[in-house]
DNA sequence: AACGTTTAGCTAAACGTTTAGATGGCTCTT
DNA sequence: AAGAGCCATCTAAACGTTTAGCTAAACGTT
């Protein structure tokens, strides 16, 4: 492999020079620009970034730790970030912890060990964890973002949950249900915990009181839901609306309504947070609750940024407004 | 941040020994090993991956490019070569090209100044973009899986997609349609073209003609599909059924279905090319043909493996099998 | 013509590791 | 008791950049 050395030589300069052609840090002359371009491509050169890494003590790198790739919000998030970090120059260095809350502790640590300019966490666990992935980031910017507790000492960007799941209560309450049921998430993380105390506000303030039998908690996973769902159907009187705390638990759900042969929205109406492409495409269409997930990747790095650039404001919250995206999945119950 | 320098200081030894401590590459005594973990833990330290991917000419990182991270193909093929590489130790530099072919290259440019130990590639053009990208990887080495043509000098990891073709359009013709469209992928791509060629065997093998009216173009996204499916479901004699070939198309032929009031499969079949979960939650589950997406994962990291360990065979080619799964978004016509 | 000023381009010293080779304190042999 | 052998540990030289400072050529001023 080419390096600075040899495409000086061939050019006929001093490698300083070839970097400063590279960098553009200081002035060279046009002709010696030309002869500089013409050897690196001559011989295919590419810096080496560990070495220019490792002389300026960071890289062009911002790390992106997510708990699971295959759910489409934190897919369309990474798409996202990663999208608005290239236009700053920036490459994304992707970890995925799957939902594990050390993997996601040693994940902190290899961005920190490629000295990324700063990272992107999605924390998959509580408050504690929040906490101790804080201390392994040291003096490497962090954001952490979606299920960020209150009061751990990085910037956080969430969304509004507890509005997320009174808007698909609220909806769902307004065609005169009156047997409502929900699969909601762990209840060690934050946004399941806001989300049910959304569900929670929506029902009291509809006058309806929470039946232990038709709350089930799932994992935000497909399986669990899919066994919560045919519970929850088999309950008497069986619920006549459900509302679901994620995207891949209203898949899980909606399997197991398929199973029980009922028909949406006659038999049962359905609501559920994460909106996502296949939504829209579902016989009938399914009405969710949309993240501003764009909005939060553009604050995540906006907070990055800042911390990169040397600022050191005492640490940020901001909480987007989610928003209830109205399709057929909803109707007055029989 | 602290060196090794620091935790040598502080444990009073040679930054040698905590070298050795932490690569097992020598020996040391217990003692010594000891004290060198107390001085780490108490001093927060972490290796500088730039500085020893410097020295020793190459990192732990792995490459790998893909168009279009919303898409669960890709998704679910990121996810699993992302677990295999981290059991062998590597961690996935994950880049997306949007499509793009010079996106992708500079991609490849970018994995290669990251020392990346290699570099898997879901190739987004046709065959001179390939060998431009061949060309670029230089010395590092490149799998190239999916969408690779033949005939260009690297490794390459396929399904067979002739045969995922006519799986999906033999399943459709056993219901007896007549009158059969295809919604095909871009003409530029190996894997469209491919696709189309096993829909015209089958077709041909069932004794069908093909009509120009009823093969659409699309571009493998959502949209153009929902326009393509709007103006097949026009045609006269409509479609008895419809042969897409990939998974975001699926989804913009499912948004005209339902926007054209019909109903699957009663008014009109649907099989598809691409398993994912939604697929078995839609009402009708939808019929699909599933690539084997972690065996695909697990041939390109052991050829990228192999090559990394400075075997340097004649390229290689491995073609992997598809399979339907049968669901029920097939029927006889009316 | 001699001087200072400017500046294009150079030299050389870091950055934090890895690792070949040097060192020197042991044990074992005679 | 002295030499040989062993091996745990150390010293120092890379790796390919960036960059602070230096050199010297070219210019303007008097």
């Amino acid at each position: 492999m080419a390096t600075m050395k040899d495409v000086a030589r061939l050019a006929g300069v001093s490698i300083a020079t070839v970097s400063a052609t590279l960098s553009g840090r200081s002035f060279v002359s046009p002709e010696l620009q030309e002869r500089v371009r013409a050897a690196i491509d001559e011989l295919g050169y590419a810096p080496n970034a560990m070495a220019s890494g490792l002389k300026r003590g960071s890289s062009a790198l911002i790390g992106l730790i997510v708990p699971d790739i295959t759910n489409p919000f934190f897919t369309e998030l990474v798409q996202d970030v990663q999208r608005r970090a290239a236009l700053e120059g920036y490459t994304v260095l992707l970890g995925v912890s799957d939902d594990n809350a050390v993997r996601e502790g040693e994940l902190i640590r290899l961005m920190r060990s490629h000295q990324a300019a700063g990272t992107i966490v999605l924390p998959s666990g509580g408050e504690e964890d929040c906490r101790r992935l804080a201390g392994l980031a040291g003096d490497m910017p962090l954001v952490a973002v979606d299920n960020a507790p209150l009061g751990i000492a990085v910037d956080t960007v969430v969304i509004d949950n507890r509005k997320a799941a009174q808007l698909a209560t609220n909806h769902i309450l307004s065609f005169g249900h009156r047997v409502v049921a929900t699969v909601a998430g762990p209840s060690h993380r934050f946004v399941s915990r806001e989300r049910f105390l959304g569900f929670e506000a929506a029902m009291e303030a509809g006058g309806l009181a929470i039946s232990e039998a038709l709350v089930r908690r799932g994992d935000f996973q497909v399986e669990a839901a899919r066994e919560a769902g045919l519970a929850l159907l088999a309950e008497h009187p069986r619920p006549t609306a459900i509302f679901v705390a994620n995207n891949q638990m209203l898949i899980g759900v909606m399997q197991a309504v398929a199973e029980a042969g009922l028909v949406v929205p006659r038999d049962i109406s359905i609501a559920a947070i994460d909106d996502f492409p296949w939504a829209s495409a579902f016989m009938p269409a399914l009405t969710t609750v949309r993240q501003p997930i764009d909005a939060m990747a553009k604050a995540a790095l906006e907070y990055l940024s800042s911390r990169i650039r040397g600022e050191t404001p005492p640490p940020r919250r901001v909480m987007l407004a989610p928003d209830l995206v109205v399709r057929q999945s909803c109707a007055a119950p029989a």
